[in-house]
DNA sequence: AACTATTTATAAGA
DNA sequence: TTCTTATAAATAGTT
């Protein structure tokens, strides 16, 4: 699957054993994640690295989907049944349908903005840990590591925040879409 | 990754919705032992079909990767990077706790990055989307069309709001880690 | 950390 | 359903 066609065993190289570790690591997170998701499927995933490193993977967390294996032969109970779409009622009721998507995409909308405050308010308290943590020194190892997470959360938060600026570009957009509904009736 | 590009949403059908649960459950399988083997890694999988079937697997086993989890979750000391210490004093005692929660620090934030990599994937899609609809006037914009865009947010809005549990939940470990890590001074 | 050349996985089709 | 094939996706080696 790249310049090369690899063979199966071990990778002696230490450097290219890590690098190699961190992509498959991630593809089979990914993969297990598009399993839940397209199948409605829950995944569980524990990987050790060489250097006995934990790596869980969880839809909808490793725990859960462990803890539900453990617990297994308790209820052979299974329900998979999909509610049916109910079908479309006559083309008279196109401004009750419009209506009804209106409701439903204001309600979205108060998600969104309940979203943005909860996503300022983790910020906040992040950025308050972290400079707290800086106020006394620590073991050097133990300072070393807070730093590289500090480092790898910022660039999550930058990446929600991102997000959530993404989804205040498409609430406009929404509210557009809603503006053209109105027109319609 | 076939004939078509898919859309990264529940499968309706059910008949496609099997096979691609079979096709994929095996990937994921196979890219575990291939990770497994290459890496010299251990991996377990536990995965819950729609039907709730359970579909192990385990390199060298389910069961012994999961226990291997809940062992090392009450004694810590089998972490990565050898400390030396293995008495219990006290000292002993606060190093394994910080190194515990170090540990599972690294632990969330694997599992934050593949769900990283999934957020970006669903917010390109929903851009796309967006430009897409800006092609025509809004006013031409259908009921389907918006429909399938809310579809879309509503996507978007649950990965956002998972990413901020997740991030909750870090932001948390971060501030037990540092008490545990002041507790040393 | 990005970037391609390739290999691999897989969505439809037979 | 199992097999085939056109295409999307993952990734090995490179910069």
């Amino acid at each position: 699957m790249g310049r090369r066609k690899i063979k199966m065993e071990k990778v002696q190289d230490t450097n290219t054993k890590q690098v190699t570790f961190s992509k498959r690591r991630l593809g089979l997170f990914k993969k297990a994640g598009e399993l839940a998701t397209l199948c409605n499927a829950e995944v569980g995933i524990m990987v050790f690295s060489p250097g006995n490193k934990p790596y869980p993977y969880g839809s909808p967390s490793f725990e859960l989907v462990a803890e539900r294996y453990n617990n297994e032969s308790e209820d052979p109970d299974s329900g998979d049944s999909d509610s049916g779409e109910t079908s479309g009622d006559g083309r008279a009721t196109r401004e009750r349908q419009g209506k009804r998507i209106c409701n439903r995409l204001n309600s979205i909308m108060g998600q969104v903005e309940a979203e943005k405050k909860r996503g300022e308010d983790l910020v906040y308290q992040l950025e308050t840990a972290g400079e707290e943590k800086f106020d006394k020194p620590i073991e050097e190892l133990s300072l070393e590591e807070l730093k590289e997470y500090e480092a790898k959360m910022m660039d999550m938060h930058d990446q929600i925040e991102s997000n959530i600026a993404r989804m205040e570009t498409s609430s406009t957009l929404v509210i557009m879409s809603k503006n053209a509904l109105h027109s319609l009736e």
